[in-house]
DNA sequence: ATGGCTCCATACTGGAGA
């Protein structure tokens, strides 16, 4: 079971690439971020030719995530991070595939920070560790995957002196991820490969795909009932290079 | 330290992203 998660920065304006490389990659779960789309304005029908049944929560301008299955039946959990019943962004969606509870999530930027948006990002991680810990206490094979927008060490970033005070890489935003691992998830990239320069996302800015200038902030957390079944993961980092492309690369795990 | 780029809204510019 190949799973993949791509921040796609407007569906709309990605749809060629999308089906580009999902025609390349045959990824059997997608959770995709970032729609930048409306729920009317979602290209269901493009991605059903493409041999995908869909679920997704669009929104007016900004956020809005979806959740793809090919060949295999969408169960549709939840389409809120509990919590806030007043959170009004489409940032999470929450569905079961062949037994497999997939959250596909889009954790908030939190930038300029110290400030209301930080606090957002920081109120959004707690909510998101005690939902973890629900889905954990139920003993389920779960992948949390998703843009967390957290840079989780130095080695996640080409120049860490840089990021010190950004809201991806304050030591707040570290400590509530590391405080989220610990309650017993596996970082499934990282596992596979503790010790390589893997990024996800490269700024439209400075050349910074050129230059190789990444962060490592697109992540598969899997439950324990999970980590035994990873056999393989990697960046499709050459979508990044295409025309008309998102900042993000699609990323993937495979599992037995 | 700044700006560089891309997308959205319904614009002739500003906000957001990371």
């Amino acid at each position: 079971m190949k799973i993949a998660t791509y921040n796609v920065n407007s569906i709309n304006s990605r749809l060629p690439v999308l089906l580009r490389w999902l025609d390349e990659s045959q990824p059997d779960v997608v959770c995709l971020q970032e729609l930048k789309a409306p729920q009317e304005k979602f290209p269901v029908d493009a991605i059903q030719a493409a041999g995908y049944q869909a679920i997704w929560h669009g929104q007016k301008s900004w956020n809005g995530v979806a959740i793809l299955a090919r060949n295999a039946e969408i169960k549709e959990v939840t389409r809120a991070l509990p919590g806030d019943p007043d959170d009004e962004q489409s940032r999470y969606l929450e569905g079961i595939i062949n037994d497999v509870v997939i959250a596909c999530l889009y954790l908030p930027n939190g930038n300029p920070a110290p400030g209301p948006k930080f606090d957002y990002k920081l109120q959004w991680m707690e909510r998101l560790t005690t939902h973890a810990a629900h889905l954990l206490s139920k003993n389920l094979p779960v992948v949390l995957a998703g843009d967390y927008n957290v840079i989780p060490a130095e080695q996640d970033v080409y120049k860490p002196e840089r990021w010190i005070d950004d809201a991806l890489f304050r030591s707040e935003t570290r400590e509530a991820f590391q405080k989220l691992i610990d309650q017993g998830w596996t970082d499934a990239i990282r596992s596979l490969y503790p010790y390589e320069t893997i990024y996800t996302f490269w700024d439209y800015f400075r050349n910074a795909y050129g230059r190789n200038a990444g962060l490592r902030i697109d992540h598969f957390l899997l439950s324990p009932a999970l980590s035994g079944r990873l056999t393989a993961a990697g960046v499709d980092k050459q979508v990044r290079g295409w025309e008309k492309t998102s900042d993000h690369a699609p990323t993937w795990i495979e599992l037995a």
